[in-house]
Formats: structure tokens, C-alpha cells, sequence
DNA sequence: CGCGTTGTTGAAAGTGATCAATGTCGGTGG
DNA sequence: CCACCGACATTGATCACTTTCAACAACGCG
């Protein structure tokens, strides 16, 4: 079984962040001033981010697999976004709608404040383009995660919703094939914006089919990806 | 009648562009250099964005509405988000997915290229931020449209389509009640993600319970606010 | 072992898509 | 001015798929 060290001082947080979104030739100074803004967050599986709602955040995720959601009327939860370890976003504050971040499995956040950032920005560019490629990359793919919500059949989003987990989660056996869902059908459910008994019958189906095994209720082995690619339809991976 | 005047020539939208965007502080030097890069399209109503679909660029709507659309294979649209007069967004170059611009109505776009504007934004970090101001604005557009996306009823998407077509279309009459759609209604089904007969339905569905008045094909009476935002359900008027 | 939670399966109902026919508007040419 | 045409819109009937409601099975835990 693999094992992922979990980043659990503030520091260790910080320095896979600068290394991996801070370019090498960043001033000492701003590093210095950026760490000591940051705070370290650490989310438990399944638990929802409690930052203050009225203020915007940048946050990186330093390990585990996380999802932005939004919150609607009734509490229930739409997914936005999958981030991993590594990615960073920002969370909005509560405007519209009230997004929150869960951890699909235990997680580490390094947070900083928004507005806190702000004179830094101003003195270092850097900073700014940092943000702005990050922002980008979320557009990008909630606009793709917007066009896959579109038009899609069950089989489609379930077959998409695998093949994306095979690429997050190398969690995977030797094989490579077999992944852990560290979700229960009601949080996938929740995340294709269906129903758990569709989300099981889909399941079934692709098992009938052949293209997956479920050897246990969390386990899913991709036994023939390229077909279940096909049942992906036309927009695959939703990346 | 209402009569907004175009702009016609690159000076106009591009001082256009920089009223809007620029902070008034901006070194004349790189506006000078912005407007050298800037070049004007003018898209004809319902014509879609020709432009170099292995670059990126950023996209300013000088006039005239605008959507964001996304191809998929069998070249039917899939609307990512709407622009207006003022709004400025990056249109990806070609990769999953295919994005076009399309004018509602004839508008006028101000086009940059991405890559030519680097070694700008390293100059002069007014530039990155207000990409990363734009940037932003989209990805929150974004979001709550993807919500709205998630799970909604035809009725639900097309009460909510109108309430946002009013937010827009102050091109109403002096009631401001009523607008003029300039789409058929198989843009909208596009936009909406239904089809033309589900979308006629609620229309005649909306007309019936009196909410709203269809005087003539294209135009729409929205003689119930109230009522048609609680049709709209619980994520109203997709901002 | 029993119980609660989670997952699966079946039958019925609801919703939107599809297919097909008809209706309406706007323009064109007689 | 009117008849006709074609594009767009509406309406109806049917079909496919997803949800809903309900029962049951499997697993994990005290």
C-alpha cells in the first residue's frame, strides 16, 4: 500500500507551495512575508472547510484530494470542482451562492487571506501572476466541468467520473487499474447531480458490461478503460 | 427606439476598453503599446469568432451581447456564459473543448493575443491585473452558472433564462417589462440545453399560469416578476 | 448476533427528447 | 393586394431515461 506523508507543519505546507507555485527566482523577502500570512489547515475526510465567509481566500491544497462545492437552499452540496494536492484556488466568499471545500479524504490546506495579500501583490508581480494562472486554470476546467454537466447521460457522467478518479487517484494497486473511491455512492451521486439508485444501477451496468469489477463496496477495477472511455461519450475526462 | 451607437473604429473601443478597465494611473507608454496590439472584428449577429484557434486570447466586448460557447463533436452549442458591452474574457485556444464567441446581436470585439501581451504584463503589472480581474469575474460567472446547470427543470432554467435576459436587455420598453429576444428559439434550447419543443412548451406553460406575455415571436412580456423568480427555484437569476 | 448504515434491485411515475403534424409570420413575386 | 413559400413556432403522441418509492441484501460495528 502506498503512503503518502501528510504535510502537517505549517512549513513543510509552505515550502511545497513556493516550490511548486513560486518561481525559483522569487525575492527571499516576499517568500518571508508570504509565509508568515499563510495558516495551515488541516481537514478531515469528509469535512467542510469553516473559513470566514465574509472574506475571500487563496488556498493550496499540500495533500489529499479535496472538491469545491456550492451549498444550495436545502444544504445540499454541488460539486464545482476536484482540486489535489498541489492546486490552488480561490474560495469566494459567501455571496450568491456559499461554496465550501471538502475533503474527500484527510487533507492539509495552506491558507491565506485575500485582502492580506493584497499589498504584496503590489509590490510583486510575481505574486499576481501566480494568482492569475491558478484563477485561470479553474476556469478552464469549470468550464469544462460546465459543458460536461450540460447534456449527459448517467452512464456517461458515472464512465467519465472513473476514468477522472484513475487519473487523480494513483492510489492504485500495481496494476494500475484497481482504484479506492473514499466516497460513498451518495457523495458521487451528489457529485454527477444524480440519485444514489442511479448512480448504483450505472454501476451494475458497466459491471454487466464488463468494463468494470467492484471486488468490494469501495473498489473499483477498470478492467477495460478504452471501452468505458467510449461510454465516456463525446467530452471524456472532464480533466 | 433606443440607438447605441457602435463602435466602429479600433480608437473607439479601444478607448472604450481602457475607460473601463485600465486604472486611470496607467502609464501612457503602455497604453500606447496596448493599442498597437488591439485589433477590431466586428461579428454580425449570430455569427460565430474566426479567430486563430491554436492561440489564446483575450477578448474585449466593445458592444453588443455576446456567449461563450462550447462545440462538441456534432457542432451543437453549449453555452458557457454570456458578455456584454464592457465585459472582457479569455477565449481559450482549442483543446478538449472548442470555444467560440457568438454575437446575440452584432457587436464589436477588441482582440488580443495572449502571448503578445507577456512581455507586456512583465513590464507593467497594471496589465496582469486587470487580466486576473477579468479572469476572476468569469471563473465567479462560471460557478454559479455551473450550479445553475447542476439539476434544473426545464421550467426552472427558462423562468431563470428571462429573469437574466431582462438583467440584460434594458433594451426593454418603458414598462420595463418587456424585452425583444434577438434569438430563435433554438438558441435559447442551446443555451438552456433543451430543445426547441421543450423550450416552446414552457413558454406556453409560463403563458398559461400568466406570468408571462408573448405579443409577437420575438418579444416577451414578463407581466409577473415575482411569480416567474419563484418559478426560477432556489439558485435565481444565474447573475 | 442484532442493528444501523450503505448498497442494490424492482416497479411505477415523471420529465424531457424524439417524431410527426399543423400553425403562424414575414417576405417575394405575380 | 394577395397567394405562396420557407423558416420558425407550437402542439400532440410516443418513447427513453431518470427519479421516486419501496423492499431487500450486504457489510461493519457494538
Amino acid at each position: 500500500m502506498r503512503f503518502e506523508r501528510a504535510a502537517v507543519t505549517v512549513n513543510e505546507a509552505f515550502d511545497r507551495f513556493a516550490g511548486q507555485h513560486l518561481p525559483a527566482g522569487a525575492p527571499a523577502a516576499l517568500v518571508h512575508q508570504l509565509r508568515a500570512l499563510a495558516s495551515l489547515h488541516s481537514l478531515p475526510r469528509r469535512q467542510m472547510s469553516r473559513f470566514d465567509v465574509t472574506r475571500d481566500h487563496l488556498v493550496f491544497v499540500a495533500s489529499g484530494p479535496t472538491k469545491l462545492v456550492a451549498l444550495d437552499a436545502a444544504g445540499s452540496e454541488q460539486i464545482v470542482a476536484f482540486q489535489f494536492g498541489g492546486d490552488c484556488l480561490i474560495l469566494p466568499r459567501e455571496g450568491l451562492h456559499a461554496y465550501r471545500l471538502v475533503a474527500i479524504r484527510a487533507a492539509s490546506l495552506l491558507v491565506f487571506d485575500a485582502e492580506a495579500l493584497r499589498p504584496l501583490e503590489q509590490r510583486a508581480p510575481v505574486l499576481n501572476e501566480m494568482i492569475a494562472r491558478c484563477t485561470l486554470a479553474a476556469l478552464q476546467r469549470t468550464r469544462a466541468n460546465l459543458v460536461a454537466m450540460g447534456r449527459r447521460s448517467a452512464t456517461e457522467r458515472v464512465a467519465s467520473f472513473l476514468l477522472s478518479m484513475r487519473e487523480i487517484e494513483q492510489v492504485a494497486q500495481a496494476d494500475g487499474r484497481t482504484l479506492t473511491l473514499e466516497m460513498t455512492r451518495k457523495e458521487i451521486a451528489d457529485c454527477l447531480g444524480l440519485t444514489v439508485e442511479t448512480v448504483s444501477r450505472q454501476f451494475s451496468k458497466l459491471r454487466d458490461l464488463g468494463l468494470i469489477a467492484t471486488p468490494s463496496r469501495t473498489q473499483v477495477r477498470l478492467s477495460d478503460p478504452v471501452r468505458l472511455a467510449a461510454q465516456a461519450g463525446a467530452f471524456a475526462p472532464a480533466a
